[in-house]
DNA sequence: TTATCTGCAAACGCTTTGCATCGGA
DNA sequence: TCCGATGCAAAGCGTTTGCAGATAA
């Protein structure tokens, strides 16, 4: 349950909180905070904008919500989980998942990382085939 | 040389993409367009700012360039080069570098993917150890 | 009860776009 | 010569912030 996550890292459990965790997990996929807005409106909750925002940030900094991508617009959000991969266009910056061509462990955590690793994924950095076939 | 590397990319050569990639090899790291524009106002060449963000653009559609890291604040860009791993802090935004553990090689490219991989890099998601200070 | 979160709106900063001019091939 | 890049400025959009009121613990 969302709201024992939330306890867990030391966070009040508030309804935005609980609202912003649960979009997440319904939504699936890398939604950014615009769509995780909008998914909780759809459930007929209302939070505003800069609550997803705020609620967000709490949770990425509990190490519940990562950042993914690194293309231009919006933010990508998404829970974390199991470790996976992602396939970002550099253009569009659209997030795929990737499904491991096998299964391969990852390195181990570099243990001269002064910091706390929540979540370990293999990106591939690349231009998707929308926007390859969009260039001309 | 990166008029080398332009042309080889079927882009036009000219200053501006000079500029911006020996701002990138020489700044070294993950600098934001804003730190790149600065390394090249600082070899006393002049471009303007629209002009950087093209050309990052461009480059990173060439696949010359990628934007790294996936928290707040400006994007930031890195040469396209050896497979390395990063840790993001996605409260700052920080990208580090990290030494590998060990060389294992990472899985290939899936190939169910339709697009073009650039670059393949593990990375780490976390909280870097300033903001783990900083958390009160 | 009290520290914390929510919500609204406005400010902020990064990024993109439009258009005239310049420059590489 | 011709197509494409540059440069300036201004708009666009995602994100953050400030403060008063509401709420979890």
């Amino acid at each position: 349950m969302s709201e024992d996550r939330i306890r867990g890292a030391g966070l009040k459990v508030t309804r935005a909180r609980i609202a912003v965790l649960q979009a997440l997990g319904e939504l699936g996929g890398h939604p950014t905070a615009d769509q995780v807005l909008a998914g909780i409106s759809a459930t007929g909750a209302t939070v505003s904008r800069a609550t997803v925002f705020n609620a967000l940030d709490d949770l990425t900094g509990a190490g519940l919500v990562v950042r993914a991508g690194a293309g231009p617009g919006a933010a990508r959000y998404e829970i974390t989980g199991e470790t996976h991969h992602h396939f970002v266009c550099g253009r569009c910056g659209k997030v795929a998942d990737v499904v491991p061509p096998d299964d391969r462990p990852l390195p181990a955590d570099p243990g001269e990382i002064h910091g706390r690793v929540d979540d370990t994924q293999i990106v591939y950095h690349g231009v998707c085939g929308d926007c390859l076939a969009a260039e001309v």
